[in-house]
DNA sequence: TCCTAATTAGGAACTATTATTATTTAAAAA
DNA sequence: TTTTTAAATAATAATAGTTCCTAATTAGGA
């Protein structure tokens, strides 16, 4: 799948722009990985990158695909999907109920939310799939991640 | 974190009835690993779970521990968080969007959805943490999965 | 109690990811 | 443009989480 040459100039532009404020190099390895992730439209992984950044670059390794991706993520350019970086976790609640994570530490904070459970799946949801449960996941900074951040 | 009693029996008689019902062994190993989970209000790893249950069963392997969590997942007694069973994935949309996840292959389709992307963040979250971002990942079964189920 | 297919323990193997180190390179300065 | 140097890279070793393999054990029906 490809995306539209004009949002990927855009993508592009806003990728040299980030790295040179963040003051890292602009290296050959780091503007073809990026481009290789920026102009898919599903979700690559890093052996997939890989192999595909290979074509242009034959030399490079999968260690530099690695530490650009996670690059990348930092500078916000990027976001994995899933819980990543993290291991399996098991949860026995089968009730519906919705996850607050902490973009710093990892932790997961159930809680449950009538208007939350009723969310309507929009039309063209439809077209791809068969919905069957629906999870709303808010992001951001728990308690004691702020507490620690303030007290520095 | 402990649950209370109540809670955990109610966990504890569905486990018995749907072993049974399923036709696998109800064994002295899968009772105390889904008694490990089931009272546990965080969500352990497989790790953690392999450390508690080895104190009544000091012999317990820790592959015998993630066999009996993935055979309850699949009997649809406990969940796992995040995209698990799978390798981290990559996306440079920063835009505002949704997912709808395949529970047979796992693919992640994007869409958007301007109504989820005004979900109000309810006030009991506020007391977890500080929101940034809300996002609404809808599990069902892709289009595609739904065809070759029907040919079968 | 006996029987047998299912399950387990223990350790080896596998896979995704990260660390180490000598070499190369981007980009600031001359 | 050339020089300089801290940052980045390639190659490979190491680590962590998870799964596989096999002989021994066990749940539960006969």
């Amino acid at each position: 799948m490809q995306i539209i040459p004009d949002e990927l100039d855009r993508r592009m532009a806003l990728f040299e722009k980030t790295l040179k404020e963040a003051g890292v190099k602009i290296t050959h390895q780091r503007l073809e990985i990026f481009r290789e992730v920026a102009s898919s439209l599903n979700h690559p992984d890093a052996e997939t990158l890989f192999r595909n950044v290979r074509k242009k670059l034959p030399t490079i390794s999968l260690d530099t695909v690695y530490r650009a991706l996670w690059l990348m993520v930092d500078l916000g350019l990027l976001t994995t999907l899933g819980a990543s970086r993290d291991r399996t976790r098991f949860d026995a609640n089968m009730e519906s109920h919705h996850h607050f994570v902490c973009s710093v530490c990892g932790m997961t904070h159930d809680f449950y939310d009538a208007g939350f459970d009723r969310l309507p799946v929009p039309e063209k949801v439809m077209e791809i799939g068969k919905a069957e449960s629906v999870q709303v996941r808010i992001k951001g900074i728990c308690m004691r991640c702020m507490r620690k951040k303030e007290a520095h």
